[in-house]
DNA sequence: ATGACGTGACTTTTT
DNA sequence: GTCACGTCAT
């Protein structure tokens, strides 16, 4: 390649011809490490700035909100600021911002709703409760992953009922439908909803499609292999048919078959595999070549994935040398699974290797992260746990967030049976059932029962008059968001008017003062919604109450990862789903055990077993210079210890590329010995109260579940009253009473 | 209406 | 081992 256009420099042939292919519809088969980003930021700065695309009419499809905002940057970087008025975002929002123009066609208002699963949960126990179905016969859970399979197929409650060949899927139906219904009456929309509804916009309504199609004419798709039905023929809308005689958009998809980690909530590798059949004119771009990894790690991830049968074969190479071994490690438990992996990282630092800030550490679950953080926060190495319980899924937070929602759309009546009676305000369940009834039987919103409550019959009028206050609380609190108020002063006034501030601050549980600083975090999280720069916002976007709620109801786990180069000096923990699209220089692979990893509900499907394996691949293919893989002999999974197998992908890697410093099986007598010794001094009752107080002294070092760790400053008091003031670094200094706090000295 | 206590299920993976 | 939920006593 001879071209000297800098959008085309430093790139490989394959490179070069995805980033200036033009017409037909376009497969970029980018393997692990392959360069794909850097071929999708090149080409849309290629297309705008050598093919005169403008920005807005282009629509990139990215699977987290982080990498579309680093996309957008890097094309910026290459073009100038003019990107940022691309849509570059995940499907789902992309398809909110689609429905906030056009979810009126369908019978929403444009202040729509966004539940979560956890709501989505709340609202089919509720409905089932409703069909009085009983719980234990038929668990909500069930009934929500049946109803979420549908929507992912894009099946409606009526094609449901249709399709339903035996009694439990006629009583699925019998759900879905109400579900369906209710959540339309709160004015809400589940995650699966927002393609869904976004997909019968664009078939229902071609004027609609017309003009999403006349304004999009270039559309990217990362992460192909993870697309469902439902997003497959979203895209396939968007980019229209031959027959309709409007001009098609110019597609792009990128993926990789073998990194199809997302089977289990609906995707399908058919769409990758088939996307000739799909679009007949298709062009095929192969990236094989490998710029991440030596040569070792690819051997072993590429032995790995080659045992997968339904599987095109793919040859991955790369010229940065061989490199170190992997290193494999057999530990007697998951704990020295821990302790090993916390000494090699400061082994490392002390040799200037590598820094915890290079360093990931992969596990199967988010339960595993339990025993890393407790070993970490020990040896005082910084970390960072990315997903398992998030922020924005914590009590308190979700409780000010629905308090939001309800100011945001009156009618979303999971939110406001969540905040109804929190604070307490002796409204409950009761009464809530009353209203209910009085709501359904008039045909009107819950929050219009709400409001109509003394009508309501059976209701005692005390509970009728605290439901009124209620209600005045809210109203008042809604005028602001009429009045277009900045979100951050709306928090504010909901976090105060509420009582939910007051309670919390008025609390002597030292846990709630974690919480009352998560709940200012909130509010800190509005204040930069609202600081952002204007050119970051889309044409059609504004600072609104709406809008930050959209913001925070779609973050995903793997945007919460640390940011730049060196994660910001920590050591990065999240499971395999969450790594994937990620590079680390170090990598530690854990839990590589049967049933662990492969996890045992897989054990049994082919498919899934061959699932579990590119989620290996995918793991393994993160490491650029130094790769570990560790097992542990047994593990304690909840309460008692399991001795569990090797992991049968330990199997897979070939001998001459791993170096094991401990095969295991030998060390078992000291492991008995540590664990009889551990016998003989019993433990304090883990679920009784501590009796005595534990006794610090000025300059002790301790650990807290929550703060990490801190040193002593200053104590007080005595006995069961005894207070410690501990300084714990970036949080600053708490004063703990000791008979409560949840802290150990080290 | 609320809080204390006991039981059961839970762990795949996530937008 | 922990969380969520149901039951019972206040």
């Amino acid at each position: 390649m001879t071209s000297t256009d800098p959008l085309l420099a430093g790139l490989n042939p394959q490179q070069a011809e995805a980033v200036t292919h033009a017409g037909g519809p376009l497969l970029v088969v980018a393997g692990a490490g392959s360069g794909k980003t850097r071929v999708l930021t090149r080409r849309i700065a290629y297309l705008m700035s050598r093919r005169n695309v403008a920005p807005y009419q282009i629509l990139a499809i990215t699977f987290t909100n982080k990498a579309a905002g680093e996309m957008k940057e890097r094309v910026a970087e290459l073009v100038g600021p003019i990107a940022k008025s691309m849509w570059v975002s995940t499907f789902h929002s992309a398809c909110v911002r689609i429905l906030r123009q056009e979810a009126m066609r369908l019978g929403y208002s444009n202040s729509f709703s966004i539940y979560d699963s956890a709501d989505s949960l709340r609202l089919v126990t509720i409905v089932a409760k409703e069909l009085n179905l009983d719980a234990k016969r038929y668990p909500a859970r069930q009934f929500q992953a049946m109803i979420s399979n549908a929507k992912n197929e894009l099946l409606g409650p009526q094609d449901y009922i249709n399709a339903a060949s035996n009694q439990f899927e006629q009583v699925v139906a019998d759900v879905y439908t109400i579900y369906q219904q209710r959540l339309q009456r709160a004015n809400a929309m589940d995650f699966d909803d927002l393609i869904l509804k976004t997909v019968e916009v664009l078939q229902r309504y071609p004027e609609a499609k017309a003009r999403f199609r006349s304004r999009f004419r270039h559309v990217l798709v990362d992460e192909y292999q993870d697309t469902n039905h439902a997003q497959y023929i979203l895209v396939k809308e968007l980019v229209g048919t031959e027959a309709e005689g409007i001009p098609l958009a110019e597609l792009c998809v990128v993926g990789d078959a073998d990194q199809s980690i997302y089977g289990f909530r609906g995707a399908t590798i058919r769409n990758i595999l088939q996307f000739e059949l799909d679009y007949p004119n298709a062009s095929t771009v192969l990236l094989e070549q490998n710029y991440r990894s030596t040569q070792n790690i690819l051997n072993a991830a590429n032995a790995v994935i080659t045992r997968n049968e339904s599987r095109k074969e793919k040859n991955l190479w790369s010229d940065a040398g061989s490199g170190a071994p992997l290193v494999g490690y057999v530990a007697e438990s998951e704990h020295d699974e821990a302790v090993f992996i916390a000494d090699e990282i400061r082994q490392l630092q002390k040799e200037s290797k590598s820094q915890p800030g290079d360093t990931a550490i992969f596990y199967r679950t988010n339960a595993q992260s339990r025993v890393f953080e407790e070993v970490f926060m020990r040896n005082a190495l910084p970390y960072k746990v990315v997903g398992g319980l998030r922020f924005y899924e914590r009590r308190e937070v979700k409780d000010l967030l629905a308090y939001l929602r309800v100011l945001a759309n009156l009618e979303d009546e999971i939110s406001l049976r969540r905040i109804i009676n929190v604070p307490k305000r002796g409204i409950g369940d009761t009464s809530l059932d009353y209203v209910d009834a009085f709501a359904n039987a008039n045909s009107i919103s819950f929050w219009q029962g709400l409001l109509r409550c003394s009508e309501a019959p059976g209701l005692p009028s005390r509970a009728a008059q605290a439901i009124n206050d209620f209600t005045s609380m809210i109203s008042a609190l809604n005028v602001l968001v009429e009045a277009k108020t900045r979100p951050s002063v709306i928090v504010e006034a909901a976090l105060e008017q509420s009582g939910l501030l007051k309670e919390l601050a008025d609390s002597v549980d030292p846990q709630d003062e974690v919480r009352v600083e998560n709940l200012k975090e909130l509010v800190a999280v509005s204040m930069e919604y609202e600081e952002r720069p204007i050119e970051e916002l889309g044409e059609d976007e504004e600072i609104s109450l709406a809008g930050f709620l959209e913001k925070v109801s779609l973050v995903a786990d793997a945007d919460e990862i640390p940011e730049g180069e060196d994660h910001g000096g920590v050591v990065t923990m999240m499971t395999l789903h969450t790594a994937k699209g990620l590079e680390f220089p170090t990598v530690f692979l854990t839990g590589m055990e049967d049933g662990i990893f492969p996890h045992s509900r897989t054990l049994g499907e082919k498919d899934e077993i061959e699932e579990e394996r590119r989620l290996a691949y995918v793991g393994l293919t993160r490491a650029r210079q130094r790769l570990y893989i560790s097992r542990a002999e047994y593990r304690s999974t909840w309460g008692a210890p399991n001795y569990n197998p090797p992991s049968r992908f330990l199997d897979e890697i070939p001998e001459d590329v791993i170096e094991w410093r401990n095969q295991g099986g030998a060390s078992l007598t000291p492991s008995l010995v540590r664990k009889s010794r551990v016998a003989s001094a019993p433990p304090p009752r883990a679920t009784g109260k501590k009796i005595s107080v534990m006794e610090l002294q000025i300059g002790d070092r301790v650990s807290h579940d929550t703060f990490g760790l801190g040193s002593v400053v200053a104590v007080a008091g005595e006995a069961e009253k005894a207070e410690a003031t501990i300084n714990f670094g970036q949080y600053g200094e708490k004063r703990l009473l000791l008979r409560y706090a949840p802290v150990e000295k080290l």
